[in-house]
Order: C-alpha cells, then sequence, then structure tokens
DNA sequence: GTCTATAATGGGATAGAC
DNA sequence: GTCTATCCCATTATAGAC
C-alpha cells in the first residue's frame, strides 16, 4: 500500500471521528493521533479546526452537488416526473461518494446532520452560497412533480425531509445494529436510503389541507 | 416576582442554553452567570453537569410521557383508529408543558433534538429504559392504525419520524425566522407541529412494496 | 447553602529548531 | 514539511471559609 500524504491522512481520520462524535467532540489531538501525524500539522495544512471541518465537508460536496445538478436537469427536461423520480435521483451522485472511501456515502451524511445541528447555521450558510443553483434546482422538480404545493409548503416538507435524513443518518450505526439485533436485518447504506425514500415521497406529496386549518395569525 | 431557588433558577438557564447551543458547547459559567448564580452551585445541586443535562430532560419527559400515555390507551380503546389520530394525539401532552414554562413544548423538542445526536446514545438508552411502557405503547397504536407495516418497517418508520420532528424543532427557531421573512409566515409551536403533522402520517402510512422493490440484498 | 480560590485537565494554536 | 516544546485559554470540579 502507498503511503498518502499527510494531509489527506488528516482528512480520512477527521472525517470518521466527526461522524462518530461531532465537531465539538473531537479535538485535533485525538484526529492527528489517530491519522498518525504530528498536531502542528493540522494547523500547517489547513489553518484552523474550523478550516479542517469545511475542508471535510467539501470533498463531498464538490462530487455530491453537482453530481445531483446534472441528476434534476436530465429530469426536468421530461414531461412529467414523480416525486419518487426526484428522490431517487439523489440515489446515484449519493452512492458514487464511494469514490472519497468506502463508506463515503455514510459519512457524507452523518456530516451533513452533524453540520446541519452543531454549529449555529455555518453549514446551511455554505451550502446555500457555494451551491445555490443546486438548491434551486431540487425545489424547481418537486414543484414540477406536486404543483399543488406552496412555496412556503414546499419550504417546510423540504426541511423535514431533510431531518429525516440526516437524523437517521446520523444515527445510522446504532439503528442498524438495533435492526439486525431485533429483526436479523441487515441493510447497507443504499438499502437504507431507498428504505426512506417511499417515505419522504409520501410526506412530502401529503395533502395540505390539513395543513391549514391550524395555522396562527 | 417572587424570587425562584437556585436550583431552578439553573434548570431554567440551562435548558435555554442547551436548546441553543447544544450540550457541548454550553459551558457551567455560561449557564451560572446566565442564572445569576454561583459557579460551583451546580455541582452543589445537582452533582454534575452529566446529572444537570439528565434533570432538564427530566423535568418534561415525567410530564409529557405519562399524559402521552393517557392519550393512547384512550386511542386504543376505539374500534378503528387513523395514523393521523395517533400523531395528533401527541399535540396535546406536548403543548401542556407549557406548564413548565411558557416556551416549554419547544424548548422539549429542541432537547430531545440535541439529546439524541449530541451524547452517544445516553438519551435513547435513559428513555428507553424509563419510559420503555409509554414506548411501546406508540407502536402498538401505529400498528392497529396501519396493520399492514412490518415490525422491521415499523420501526424504521418510526426512526424517521422521530428524525423530522427533532431535526425540525432543532432548528425552529432559524427556520421560522426564513418562513417569515420568505413568505411572510407567522408560525407558533403548536402551528409548526401542526404543520408537521400531514407529512408524518403520510409518510408512515406509505406503501411498503415500493420499498421492498429495491432493497439491497 | 453560598461563596472564593484553586486544582487538574484538556483544548487550539504557534514559535522555532531541524 | 515536520517536529518538540510551550503558551494561553477555557473547562469541570472541589476544598474550605463563611
Amino acid at each position: 500500500m502507498s503511503k498518502i500524504d499527510t494531509k489527506n491522512r488528516i482528512l480520512d481520520a477527521a472525517e470518521v471521528l466527526f461522524a462518530e462524535r461531532g465537531f465539538a467532540d473531537t479535538s485535533l489531538r485525538l484526529i492527528t493521533s489517530e491519522a498518525d501525524v504530528n498536531l502542528a500539522s493540522v494547523n500547517y495544512h489547513f489553518g484552523s479546526k474550523k478550516e479542517l471541518i469545511q475542508a471535510v465537508l467539501d470533498r463531498y460536496l464538490s462530487l455530491f452537488m453537482p453530481a445531483l445538478d446534472g441528476r434534476l436537469q436530465t429530469l426536468m427536461a421530461q414531461d412529467q416526473l414523480t416525486l419518487l423520480q426526484v428522490f431517487e435521483s439523489f440515489v446515484e451522485p449519493l452512492m458514487k461518494l464511494s469514490a472519497v472511501r468506502a463508506n463515503g456515502p455514510a459519512l457524507f451524511m452523518q456530516l451533513l446532520g452533524r453540520g446541519y445541528i452543531d454549529s449555529q447555521g455555518h453549514l446551511r450558510r455554505f451550502i446555500t452560497t457555494h451551491y445555490g443553483a443546486t438548491l434551486h434546482g431540487i425545489t424547481q422538480a418537486i414543484s414540477k412533480a406536486n404543483p399543488d404545493l406552496s412555496p412556503a409548503d414546499l419550504f417546510w416538507r423540504l426541511h423535514f425531509t431533510l431531518g429525516t435524513v440526516v437524523f437517521t443518518m446520523a444515527s445510522a450505526d446504532a439503528l442498524r445494529d438495533i435492526a439486525q439485533a431485533d429483526f436479523g436485518q441487515q441493510l447497507d447504506v443504499e438499502g437504507l436510503v431507498r428504505n426512506v425514500i417511499p417515505y419522504l415521497a409520501s410526506g412530502v406529496g401529503a395533502p395540505v389541507e390539513s395543513t391549514r386549518l391550524s395555522l396562527v395569525v
């Protein structure tokens, strides 16, 4: 096995620890000892812990977002599309993240969940400024698949969906252990993702009337 | 206004900060200065930061869980019940948490989300050991409302639901700000909860066949 | 029960030799 | 680029006077 450079050793160790323990609970000392590199090298290569976190996330985002973008554009060229199709278009870009490393898809989703909850809105801002076009493409595709949704409903349901996915992925390891112990079920990441898709599509496509009843003025 | 005792001053300050910033990012120094009590009093009254976190959560859990339990038992006495009814039975026990403090319902949901993601499974274990009977009642009610779900599907979809709710609530403040700015929409907590219910009910009730199609072997 | 003072630990970051 | 040594800061927790 060839020796990989220090920078990538740090990234590889950091993303696993960040995904498992969250950003705040992962010290640079832990990362560098796991990566078997010197403590000072993090600051040399990345400048600070915060910049390391961004680098870890962007290794995935810079692959995932353009791939998703392409998928969505293909989809939008169709006359008709369903919510199921929209959500299924996420799967392949996600699974291709195994190019970064074997369980890249799971790590990415876990990091996304951590990032959205941990730091107060840093990640949200980073994504909307850097990948705003792709995000807009998502809302357009869903709008086309379900034109009945008002912009406000669409906004909320997209965030419900995000919550479903990132929370599930953030606790995926624990949940799969339980499913294995209690039901003898073995799901890999793609199986888990495909398991959640009908739930998402059905939730996003739910009738809106009952929502309206309880709006507060 | 009457002077409340130190213990409750700590609890009141702690839960707000925990909900806003997460457990790891909230120091005892911040809590005690916000509560205007002495730093050492946390350890005197609660023993440790960890026990303070549990006390904060149990102030709500000890009210919410029995109330939900009663609701579910009433529901189970009916001949027929729908998923919407099951999820709507959560609303009143949740809203009654405003007895603890004005925005108790929102705080509780945010703390639940933080707890499930932050500490690696501590909260999950705490809830399953202390409130296992109520959790079992939830699965029974959903099973009765939708007998087609296999135990494994039910397990997954319940956790999808949990993810939807806690993630939404953990970022509720930011999301409501955005909804206000972009759509002029003002939702209070109950409005938000009732907004999410059709999504949940529809997701949990989604057909299971499409799930099966794409399971990976 | 409350306070001050301090212990003990672990964190991020950096200077400077190699 | 890498390493050691160290700075400086913040944390939790506690001892002991009041």
